[in-house]
DNA sequence: CGAAACTAGTTCAATGATGAACAAACATTA
DNA sequence: TAATGTTTGTTCATCATTGAACTAGTTTCG
């Protein structure tokens, strides 16, 4: 029997990756608790984040922004439009695209959380120093920079259950 | 007008948070994929992986250390028992807890998904050395610790619905 | 031009996660 | 022991997320 094959809790990278993992959802879910007086989830905080710093974004550029389907967007943003959070207007010049915005109400709203989010990781992250922190975040750079391509790659693969196969 | 408020994104902590918490997300989306071709969720890749180094939790042991609601892990196991990956016996000590164990097949299947699993990250992380690797583990161990002693306190301000309210 | 391919957004059924309310098994205390 | 409270796991209604199929608008190119 391979017995001694070796387990992945033998290699720092995998090891160090599960608590990143661990501590992601940890404050996910803390941040949940925290944003509720303001009625507000995570994923629609993350809605308002992009459309402040990137006003006039299609839903298809906000999906791909924060790796969800087209439709979460189509689900999520109705919620937020119908309390004046967000504005969506038709493109002039390409019929299809929804142009999204904050409302000034939006933008009041997403300060406040922000204030609650970043004092949660400010909290968290209390004893890390900013070399620390800079190094951190390089290294999540550099992933999420891996992982985008290797979902490029991939998807050249396997055709859009969408389009019309190509063959 | 407060316009020149300070906005969290100048805060190094809280960018470099938001870079952890994309990378999370992509590198779990990529790992749910690479896991489909094993009929496995990331989900169920946690619970294989909490009762191998585990062996003999309860379910509400496993709830508390994979950060989820009891109910959840009541979902979530029927299917893997019905797979013969997960053995569920009643402790003859106290009937009330059931004892977690792995299967053979759910050892082979989680050594399967962890041969993924670690590929996958070895993948996102080739660029970070083990002593970068070293530091982001610590700073997720402290954050991850921090998180849980802020659930305990908070835990202590407000009654569980659950029992009946302590007057 | 006009047919074919593509793109943006929506709908919908299926699946997952959540927390409140509940039942049964223990623990504590009088 | 009886009464009360606590812990474990389950049930259930609700909401979030997903991907496939669809509509409508746009581009490509013969």
């Amino acid at each position: 029997m391979n017995n001694k094959q070796e387990l992945p809790w033998d290699n720092p990278r995998f090891r160090n990756w599960v608590a990143v993992a661990r501590a992601c959802h940890a404050l996910e879910r803390t941040l949940a608790a925290r944003l509720a007086p303001l009625d507000l989830k995570p994923a629609q905080l993350d809605v308002l984040m992009n459309l402040y710093r990137h006003p006039g974004m299609s839903q298809h550029d906000l999906a791909r922004k924060l790796l969800v389907g087209r439709s979460n967007i189509t689900m999520l943003l109705p919620q937020l439009e119908k309390r004046r959070l967000v504005l969506r207007e038709s493109d002039p010049r390409d019929k299809r695209i929804l142009r999204l915005a904050l409302t000034d109400a939006g933008t009041t709203l997403l300060m406040e959380a922000l204030k609650i989010y970043n004092a949660l990781i400010e909290l968290a992250m209390a004893e890390s120093s900013p070399a620390q922190c800079d190094v951190m975040g390089d290294q999540m750079r550099r992933i999420t920079d891996v992982l985008d391509k290797a979902r490029e790659a991939e998807a050249l693969h396997q055709k859009h259950p969408d389009k019309p196969s190509t063959y």
